[in-house]
DNA sequence: TTTT
DNA sequence: TTTT
């Protein structure tokens, strides 16, 4: 369709760490889920109520490994990405949906792991070259623009 | 959670007119599902390829009656809104997933109804009373925020 | 800086048709304003009021040419960009400030020249060839990632 | 003008303290400027270039008073809002012209003052009162919608 | 003026 | 399954 527009935008926290899966063809993908959540008070009993919601990244090939290095479970980040529902057959041969959202940007708004000081851009080589002297920040990394069909 | 972001941004077409529902206590929602595509040449076989996705749009109260009064199945439409997977089961009781956009903000771009030209935001009563000289055009309308939990 | 998002998105009609402006190494920018506007019910008289922000855009190379086949005054356009103040002097030696919205996507919403239908990313060739059978739609176009400083 | 959207989302570091202002009315606005930056690696020289861009924050009523509260020089922050120009006239009687993000949403992604653990959207009381045992966190919280000409 |  |  012409005059469209598919943009989901996320800040939040990794459930879980980066599950890598490396095709044949050298392509890779990182599936992680982020959790994001709102806290309101509900106006009939006065309490305070959080509410999660659950989110299926999927990023790929450089922008994946740059994930897969820096990220882990609890980590907070920021998701810029298209929506994207599969289909699949489960094992009694039912359809099946899932929504997930393909990761074209990213933003490391914590991370525990060495720290990616001076990684940037995921399509300059420095991305892959994180600084000598580990300090445990955030930074700025987007992926690439490969055409692996996920 | 705290330092969060949940955002949806969608343009494109309904597939489908606006079906709403109203509740006991007087509140409604209105639903409708809306194309988004882009289009690419793939490198293997250097032709146009077109990639549709379907969103689930979920509209409360005001901004659901607006929505029904002026849209209609193939309207050009902005969404802004939050992701949401609500669980439910199944007739044969499996656990299902389905992914919605709980829209809080939507503008126009396009509509074949009688028109909502000078109608605006929803918390204005002016919303609710689009010009008396309609015309075809477009228009901004943002909906209300109450707390109907759906 | 690390961890950083500069995003402005922006649905608007051209407040005049796009200028070009041509460099020596062969690159080019196109400039042209665009109007965003809010109505709105005042509290105080109960008149609705209507607000008009103007916005300007500059679009990068293959982006800027594709807006200026597409694009005139009138037109309803969605941008995507970063926000950039630059700093200039006036002829009387005062630092002035300008910002400006550096637009890497836009989607066409409505167009008045011929069609650009079936158009679509920028970095695909097709994009420069719009269909055989122009029709009055709309089309998404994305600009390129060159590395033109303005 | 119908049809349109305004919206600016910017993640990035405090240059400075909020500064507030209080109106007669009993309203009041926070100014803070804020800084996102993007490094890449130069095509001619091969050297890491970084580019800041400095944004001036406008925040209202209560919005402002968390921002104040929570926020201080260094701080990261979620910021989203509108884009607007405001025109002022300068000592020599020249038209200065002077872009502004209205805020109206955002997350604090790190604080160094006192901490607003659970304390959330602005429109409860809760966002007035942060937890009893302060943390060094993050949190989400929203302004107001009031109706502030600035 | 921030941050890394 | 995260986070506060």
């Amino acid at each position: 369709m012409s005059g469209s527009l598919n943009k989901v935008m996320l800040i939040g926290n990794l459930g879980d760490d980066v599950k890598m899966h490396y095709f044949e063809g050298g392509g890779c993908i990182g599936r992680f889920p982020i959790a994001t959540s709102e806290t309101y008070t509900s106006k009939q009993t006065n309490e305070r109520i959080t509410n999660t919601e659950w989110h299926n990244i999927v990023v790929r090939n450089k922008g994946a490994e740059i994930c897969e290095k820096y990220l882990s479970k609890g980590d907070k980040v920021y998701i810029e990405g298209r929506l994207k529902t599969r289909k699949w057959t489960d094992d009694k041969g039912n359809d099946r949906y899932s929504t997930e959202i393909q990761c074209n940007d990213f933003t490391f708004l914590s991370t525990k792991k060495e720290s990616a000081n001076n990684a940037s851009n995921a399509e300059s080589p420095a991305a892959q070259k994180p600084a000598e002297n580990p300090q445990p920040s955030s930074q700025p990394i987007a992926e690439d623009n490969d055409d692996l069909p996920f």
